[in-house]
DNA sequence: CGCTTGCTTCAGAAATTTGTGAAGTTAAGG
DNA sequence: CCTTAACTTCACAAATTTCTGAAGCAAGCG
């Protein structure tokens, strides 16, 4: 069997596995081509692919691999690094840290925190809609600081679990 | 000013807020017509409007309100109540309750789960992409416990600060 | 210096999504 | 019962999004 060398590994599979992820990203509102390029990076041994690889594995266009990046690197979930004395670019999932991400929309918090604001001066603090708003104002708030003490958490936990990095 | 009654409100302002805050939810992957219909209800006193008056409100068909709630009663953002000797319905945002609902994706996170489960067993659990799959699932596992802990200790603040209710 | 490779941008075709009017369904009220 | 009011479903038109091929640009290499 090819897994005693530990390199080769059955394409049908693991294209299953992509196509199967990326639906489920799909689902929870990633555009198409980012959540199919993601979760082919998120499947690569080495946690990074070059833009031809990318292509060819998902069979689509150069066009459609520097979109699919772009908007993926925008939302900090991989890095694009330069091979030294190539023009190739990697675009790599780093690995413990993409995750994170998911939990750093803070600035859709913020942004949403700054509305309800507005919200609850345009209507009045002491009207029902009003005091609604504040306690919805609340409980962004309150999450916000929550989900910072559970990150450190996990980092706790992980390094408990897996080992330091 | 129309304050003193307390009933009183502008309804160009009330309109800006529903549309900029609508433009939030929208930005964070909610389809237009529920973001709108859901600020809709968050803005109004009562907390609930009916079909008639969201049509009214923010100029659509009741086809497109029709639309609106169904996804928003599936997402258990608002309930739909008959009211008694009537057929009209009021749709109502519960106050309390609609946010709770945003950290209740749950079953979405049950489904990567089962995707990255998928994904482990299709890679080898002994293979880079396997470990750093395994790692994400047992992140995911984290944060379903955490939040639940997290959503109790709100509603002990909430307790504290509004009252209990 | 010019060729070549590799990514990016652009314009447009194709597909998908969205919202409407119209017809359909259900139930209250006479 | 029959009428009518209120929501829902359906089919289609319009708007938006998505992906591609082609052209453009930048950087290594001979």
């Amino acid at each position: 069997m090819s897994a005693s060398d530990g390199t080769e590994r059955d394409p049908e599979a693991v294209s299953r596995f992509v196509e199967s992820f990326a639906a489920q990203l799909v689902e929870a509102g990633m555009p198409r081509m980012p959540a199919r390029v993601f979760a082919a990076l998120l499947s690569a041994d080495a946690g990074s692919l070059t833009s031809a690889e990318l292509g060819e594995l998902l069979r689509i266009s150069p066009a459609a691999v520097s979109g699919a990046v772009r908007y993926l690197a925008q939302a900090h979930m991989v890095a694009r690094e330069r091979e030294p004395g190539s023009r190739r670019e990697r675009y790599r999932v780093r690995g413990d840290q993409w995750y994170e991400a998911l939990t750093n929309r803070e600035s859709i918090m913020k942004r949403w925190e700054i509305a309800l604001r507005e919200g609850v001066a345009s209507l009045g603090p002491e009207t029902p809609a009003g005091r609604r708003m504040a306690e919805t104002l609340a409980f962004f708030e309150f999450v916000e600081g929550e989900i910072a003490e559970m990150m450190s958490r996990w980092r706790d936990h992980r390094d408990r679990t897996f080992g330091p990095s």
